[in-house]
DNA sequence: TAATTTGTGTAAAGATTCGGTAAAAGTGTT
DNA sequence: AACACTTTTACCGAATCTTTACACAAATTA
């Protein structure tokens, strides 16, 4: 599953270079030229990492950083700007940052920092065993006591946002965030509960009661610990 | 708790200065001026983060970055520097560090890089505990006497309002603009009064004499300290 | 002091919403 | 066209919310 990136950056060409550059490597990178754009994306998305340009036209990045460390504080930021004192440094760590990186800069290296930052976020790669599930996400493959399962790819990925999500609640305007992103799902669709319904009678022993996927009154649903 | 830091240098004076550095600011460092040091800490303590000096004299440091993210995968690790091209950077990060800082650096900087990566490799429990009371709102969990009840969501709100404004007075005007916002509720209903006698009944031990929700006669309901 | 008003606690009944579910319809691929 | 997968639709029952009615105590008034 590709990464997806969300770059901040005024500059239309660094824009384009840095696109084109993540998009080599990997990764599935949205932009935003300002403050206004990235809002309006992180409203119907919700990006693995944001790349910050802190010189926006239309608002103070450190503020911007703080705000979005606020909202979405699972998401990891790197911070990028012209200014390379320590001063400067220290405040942009101190606003949430998870890294900062002083312009002009390779851009090896900042793929490098963002593969960093996303294997904190996201670990291991091994097989994960939970009760009777067994998972394993480089091998895409799915047991139940020890037979392997076949999923839909929307099945997949919404075991795996459980999974990596594991003992938090989800709501619905999360999942429909990181798993439709920015395709239109009317909000009073059911789509999310008949795949979760789907997915419960292929891994749940009785899905009318649940051991893994628990459904959290007027909140979501939560993945057990 | 005070993090434990590892520090891996072979420069006497450096290893002096970070340790005093450190403990400055908060920090338990403890140091190794060489690889086999350094092993023989890690068979006693696992600190929470490990400085690693990249030229030591009994070993290359990018082997021992692998070894140790090897062996112990969980401890994040930040790579100490004079090779500042791209290509070193880039083999540091792929041998498995967390953080790569060329010298000569700022130990303030440092000091926050440090932070950056604590922050994002321990997760914070965020439980409340009150009394016998211990509420987790990530998880949306709550707990009487450690076992865990259940509560709706216009409970849980009610309960989530309380905790954050915990030990004030809040009126049933506040509770109303703050939970049931745009829905219409006639001025004289009683709905409020009846979801608090709900809640006393699930976290209270005698709910006609409560002592987490408090009554304010005329004024509102008061959450204790 | 007695009567009245006000504020809150509480049980139970009625109303509404929400989530589970089956089945049908839609979409795209081979 | 057959197939696998996704999405919509419609319905049901249980969970949840709200109203209602009354009890009771404290405060206020006569």
């Amino acid at each position: 599953m590709k990464k997806q990136l969300l770059v901040v950056d005024d500059d239309p060409d660094i824009l384009k270079v840095l696109k084109a550059n993540f998009e080599l490597y990997g990764f599935d990178a949205v932009t935003a030229a300002n403050w206004a754009e990235a809002h309006d994306i992180l409203n119907n998305q919700l990006p693995d990492i944001i790349i910050l340009d802190l010189m926006l036209p239309d608002s103070d990045g450190i503020q911007i950083c703080r705000l979005l460390k606020d909202q979405y504080p699972r998401i990891p930021i790197i911070m990028l700007t012209a200014k390379d004192s320590v001063f400067d440094k220290v405040m942009g760590f101190e606003s949430g940052a998870d890294d900062y990186i002083v312009k002009p800069f390779e851009t090896l290296e900042l793929i490098a920092r963002i593969r960093a930052c996303l294997k904190r976020t996201m670990p291991v790669d091994s097989t994960i065993v939970i009760n009777n599930l067994e998972v394993n996400f480089s091998a895409h493959t799915v047991k139940v006591k020890g037979k392997e399962i076949e999923l839909t790819p929307k099945e997949y990925e919404l075991l795996h946002l459980f999974i990596t999500n594991r003992g938090e609640v989800i709501s619905r305007q999360f999942i429909r965030k990181k798993i439709w992103r920015e395709s239109e799902i009317y909000s009073w669709s059911r789509v999310i509960d008949v795949h979760i319904q789907h997915l419960r009678h292929k891994i749940e022993k009785n899905p009318s009661e649940p051991e893994y996927i628990l459904t959290v009154s007027g909140a979501g649903y939560k993945f057990r610990q």
